[in-house]
DNA sequence: TTATATTTGCCAAATAATGTCAAGACTAAA
DNA sequence: TTTAGTCTTGACATTATTTGGCAAATATAA
């Protein structure tokens, strides 16, 4: 699995020198569960994402885009044409905004 | 769930006036099943698509293309920042080509 | 060593997805 | 309006995937 989201909470985790019992505790999971995640073996919940941002006091919004991005990452990353799905992706959300500003 | 590759399939389909039926049959699944995978309600594997693709004579790679960016869209629809968590995809992805590259 | 932190493997529980059946809706022809 | 064919929908069972915890293993420090 994919290791954006999960380096980064790593990252801010050992610079603010918290250990991941702690994390855990507070997300009421194992910590097994909890290294997981860091790990990219396990994904964390959406609301476990914002909770994260609080307690390592970066903006939530960037955290769920890392996240978002490993999901999106894990499907396309098997597929050869990586790149152009997202053109594909990118294009269609254009055109739904498109329509939905004409109501 | 997103349509893009059901309203692909199914403007092909009628474009060649293939009744659901047939390609059912192929596929070896229900017309119901079918049914959904144009509407959107259910996903169609992946070998289904390559079926797919050879019975209404495309492209596989288009129609994986659009297969895909539909698993894409449905994760990213529902976030705010939908483009930039594209973005965010598009860099790891270039930075892990860079890394193996070296190789 | 001892204590603490992190990681891994395996299993059970929870959740999500897929497919079918049965019934309903729509269309075109008779 | 009946009939036949196609398409669609909802409810349900089945299957697959994901998730979390436990226990044990491995690091890391003191």
């Amino acid at each position: 699995m994919s290791t954006i989201f999960g380096n980064k909470i790593k990252t801010l985790r050992e610079e603010k020198q918290i250990p991941q019992r702690q994390l855990a505790s507070v997300l009421e999971i194992d910590t097994a569960t909890y290294c997981k995640i860091e790990k990219g073996d396990r994904r964390a919940k959406r609301e476990q994402v914002i909770v994260l941002a609080e307690l390592l006091k970066v903006d939530s919004k960037e955290l769920i885009r890392l996240w978002s991005a490993d999901k999106v990452y894990d499907i396309i990353a098997e597929e050869e044409e990586a790149t152009q799905i997202l053109n594909v992706v990118a294009e269609s959300i254009v055109e739904y905004k498109r329509k939905t500003a004409k109501i």
